[in-house]
RNA sequence: GGAGGGGUGGCAGAGUGGCCGAAUGCACCGGUCUUGAAAACCGGCGACGGGAGACCGUCCGUGGGUUCAAAUCCCACCCCCUCCGCCA
């Protein structure tokens, strides 16, 4: 949610900002909103002060003696005339004030100067490559033909039969790099890079989801449960691991907060039907190991660069090329100020895939979900800035490992750093 | 699932109809003292919205209600705690 205090401000220059992601901002509609709410305000406020101050008087003069019957009846006319106006009034501010924040929910996050100006991904600006794409000996084959070809592999048709489209099964040697690859991804964050590790719900309300911001625009995104209380699957550990700092004043001796999750995540994909259709890259149930920091405003810009390297680290470790590109205005997703996407070599497609997103929220989310911490130099409570990044999606990485580390036999060779994770493990034959 | 207790400022915790946006303690900030620090003492110190400001309004888990007046009384809901039962 933006400031509205920028909104009346700086109105105009909002505006030309969002308009680089292809938002237009209707000031219009805003400044008639922001007068009528402005009015109505004035207005109740005024009748409440005059209904408390006569209210003050009963008692005044109750106290001074005069009997209470007496003292209500001096205040009734002016109570009469108060009330005839005051419910309307109040109603209509609030209802004034709801819309004004339905508004506000509605706009998205403001893109930062470093922003590339462009429509989709195909206007991405790459920033850096890491590695060389990997040009094997024989005719690479994509990953789910080298996974359905490993004793215990990859089994898409008996996902199906359970769930549909868009889910897989895995077993055997597969399924235990899967969960290394958790392992190995969770261990490096805490270890070397300073996280500490946090366990949290997969099902969500949705206020948490208000919070990070795919309420109320994206619902159509999410599985909702059946049943009395509204849950939601969550699409991200974002969601539940932001929150934790929703409503709460942090220490300024807490921060920076680093915290890394891994947990599965649910998407119900509506808006990308026949899209990557085949294997495991776009599932509607898959695992991430994300990376959240909450952390001062003025650090935002270099934690951004830092999370963004944790997150790259994980790809080195693996050996697997890949390229850092900065997403452009029209890319951009919903609540984020700045996000650099890092997309893997998958050498069966000949190009690279996105297998991270890193972005900074600014104030964006924390003023949605009123995550503060209190400033030492001014002693008051401020918006915290959030920020968030795959680090790794999991599917995904098992996918590029199975299409670098294919052998001509069909074998897969285990990255050499998963290997502990694998008891040594050398190969998937 | 049954019985009871409770949700108040950053934290702890008082407050059972008007003098309460709210005692007190801790924490925090400023000052005195001190070579410096600590201690002691003095003062300040909730959030949000509006206003140039004086100020005004809202907020005591949430939503309704009673009343001239609600943190305080009534109703519903949510959450937490204790005991019993059940259970991975």
């Amino acid at each position: 949610m933006l400031d509205i205090r920028a909104l009346r401000q700086d109105g105009e220059a909002i505006k030309t900002a969002l308009s680089k992601r292809g938002y237009t901002l209707d000031l219009d509609a805003f400044a008639s909103l922001d007068a009528k709410r402005k009015q109505a305000d004035i207005r109740s406020q005024e009748l409440q002060a005059d209904r408390k101050k006569a209210s003050k008087q009963v008692g005044e003069l109750i106290k001074s003696g005069m009997a209470v019957e007496e003292a209500k009846a001096q205040v009734a006319d002016t109570l009469q005339t108060i009330d005839a106006e005051l419910d309307r009034e109040v109603a209509s501010a609030k209802a004034i004030q709801e819309d004004i924040r339905e508004f506000l929910m509605g706009i998205p996050n403001v893109p930062q100067d470093a922003v590339p100006a462009g429509n989709d991904e195909d206007d991405n600006v790459e920033v850096r490559q890491w590695g060389t794409p990997k040009v094997l000996p024989f005719e690479p084959k994509d990953h789910v033909d080298v996974g359905e070809a490993l004793d215990g592999g990859l089994d898409f048709e008996r996902a199906a039969k359970l769930s549909g489209a868009r889910f897989s099964v895995m077993s055997g040697g597969l399924a235990r790099m899967h969960r290394a690859l958790i392992d190995f991804m969770l261990d490096m964050h805490s270890d070397e890079h300073g996280y500490q590790e946090v366990y949290v719900p997969f099902l969500v309300g949705p206020e948490a989801l208000r919070g990070t911001g795919q309420l109320p625009k994206f619902a159509e995104d999410l599985f909702k449960m059946e049943g009395e209380r509204e849950l939601y699957l969550i699409p991200t550990a974002e969601v539940p691991v932001t929150n934790l700092a929703a409503d709460e004043i942090l220490e300024a001796d807490t921060m920076p907060r680093r915290y890394t999750c891994h947990t599965p995540c649910f998407r119900s994909e509506a808006g990308s039907h026949g899209r990557d259709t085949r294997g495991m890259i776009r599932q509607h149930q898959f695992e991430k190991v994300e990376l959240v920091q909450m952390v001062r405003p003025e650090e935002s810009d270099a934690a951004l660069e830092a999370l963004t390297g944790h997150a790259e680290a994980v790809l080195q470790k693996l050996d697997l090329p890949y390229r850092v590109v900065i997403l452009c205005g029209g890319d951009l997703g919903f609540s984020s100020s700045k996000t650099y996407d890092i997309e893997v070599w998958l050498p069966s497609q000949q190009c690279y895939r996105e297998i991270s997103s890193c972005s900074n929220f600014q104030d964006y989310q924390s003023r949605r979900m009123q995550a503060r911490w209190r400033n030492p130099e001014t002693g008051k409570p401020e918006l915290v800035h959030t920020l968030n990044g795959s680090a790794l999606a999991v599917g995904r990485t098992l996918v590029a490992i199975l299409e670098n580390y294919q052998n001509e036999d069909g074998s897969v060779t285990v990255p050499e750093a998963l290997r502990p994770y694998m008891r040594g493990l050398e190969r998937l034959k």
